[in-house]
DNA sequence: AAGTGGTCTAGACCACCGG
DNA sequence: CGGTGGTCTAGACCACTTC
């Protein structure tokens, strides 16, 4: 990041200029993407580094025999993932950020997969049965009518981190205990043609119970995160209600956040 | 054109067609953001309900007088925020969903407003000191140079609900008491010039300890939320490191996820 | 085959920022 | 003032879905 010597220079101008893009006309792939990601890419080998302007979208999309629509697409996303900031009358930069994690729905499994602690599952409970109330209203069911109850034991190196109890529409998909047990809920759904769009989450805490405390191999009122979440799919159709215990101790939520302007 | 009345129709036409549009060309207000707030507006006022199609957006745009891309990017903006949902070969419909509140940068004190709790704050601490060595981490300046700590008691209807202990940069802005105690950190920060870009939060649990117990009106061993956050303005400088703590009894965090696609 | 959204072009004028 | 991004137009062709 050399800061050179120049003292009229305030911001460096970016490498950008000597970068060159590889676009494939003849790739499904959308040009507007194939620019995003070797923007993207080029922002994370540090090509271009934070405060760099990025050159006016002008001259870009001539150099690189685009239309300038098309450049902004692109640099748009970008602007969207966090990774630059547009000015009026300035420029377009790169953002300065330690971390870089977008949020994204929550799956245990994943997390605990990308931590690199290899996460096992223990299927305790997998079974139809009558929707008790809360259950029946986030699911849009009728009280009493038949849902799929799930409730899996989250390990790592051998060690329990989580208790999840899942509900979810019968026959809604088929959930094989195998499946299960060798990766996460949300991804034998999604291999199953569920696509999800949205979900609610609540995080709260509290002590645990004695028969919690056996299962999680925590003490008596050891702290426990809780969360209960329901999932819907892009029709708005809840696909998923779930209760999960954390131990505190354990496992903690992690979020990056945009702020919407 | 229109649907003739074919009574095996499973999803309805939408009221669209007999919804007039105000769009004021001499207005400063884009004419992208002109219609996506009032298809905002008909959506959330039900004339455009669940499942709704939205008509092509070809015709749409005739409709309007306006060119295709300028509707798309009005469909597109609540797409993003999950109103909509696009399919190709299909068309645009409205999303069914219970619950609409977008994720946002948490604020303690909107949330409670936003409940209908009104906020107090009582201001503990507010002075310059030499930074710690976590601190100074996470706002990117020297151990032990000047920073600015702000400790901050949450009430709602005259009960403790969080204990919040907040990093400055110094001299980033003026914390007046007065204004800390009528209103929150962030909208004190937004009022500076100060624009909030990112953040990142780790939400965990863990028990009280005595002094905690005490300051938040809690048992001693009692459950509490733990959030420490790390925000960042649109340079990427950060501006704001905080650690606080929720009574679980009184305060639980609540999310809308979108899932990226 | 017909209809939809997805992508792309080659221009245009405007609003804002800096010197 | 010149340069930047912000907005807007009027077309075009393609990919996908449904009938």
């Amino acid at each position: 990041m050399a800061r050179t010597g120049d003292p009229a220079r305030a911001v460096t101008v970016s490498a950008l200029s000597t970068l060159d893009f590889a676009l494939d006309r003849g790739s499904p792939v959308p040009l507007y993407y194939q620019l995003a990601r070797q923007l993207e890419a080029a922002i994370e080998h540090g090509v271009l580094t934070p405060g760099n302007l990025l050159g006016n979208e002008v001259d870009l999309s001539v150099r690189l025999g685009l239309s300038r629509p098309t450049v902004r697409q692109a640099i748009q996303s970008l602007v969207d993932k966090g990774l630059l900031v547009r000015r009026r009358g300035v420029g377009t930069q790169v953002v300065h950020s330690q971390v870089r994690r977008p949020l994204e729905l929550s799956s245990l499994y994943d997390d605990l997969e990308a931590a690199g602690q290899k996460p096992g599952t223990r299927v305790v409970r997998n079974e139809g049965v009558p929707a008790p109330a809360d259950v029946a209203e986030a699911l849009g069911v009728a009280e009493g009518g038949e849902v799929t109850v799930l409730e899996r034991l989250r390990l790592t190196h051998g060690q329990p981190v989580a208790l999840l109890c899942n509900y979810l529409p019968a026959s809604l998909l088929d959930l094989d205990d195998d499946r299960l047990e060798s990766t996460g809920l949300y991804r034998v759904m999604r291999a199953s043609g569920i696509t999800l769009h949205s979900a609610r989450q609540t995080v709260g805490a509290r002590t645990a119970t004695r028969e919690e405390a056996d299962r999680l191999d925590e003490r008596e009122g050891a702290a426990l995160l809780t969360m209960r979440r329901t999932a819907y799919d892009d029709t708005g159709r809840p696909v998923e209600y779930g209760t999960h215990l954390y131990r505190a101790s354990r496992y903690a939520f992690d979020f990056q956040l945009l702020v919407r302007s």
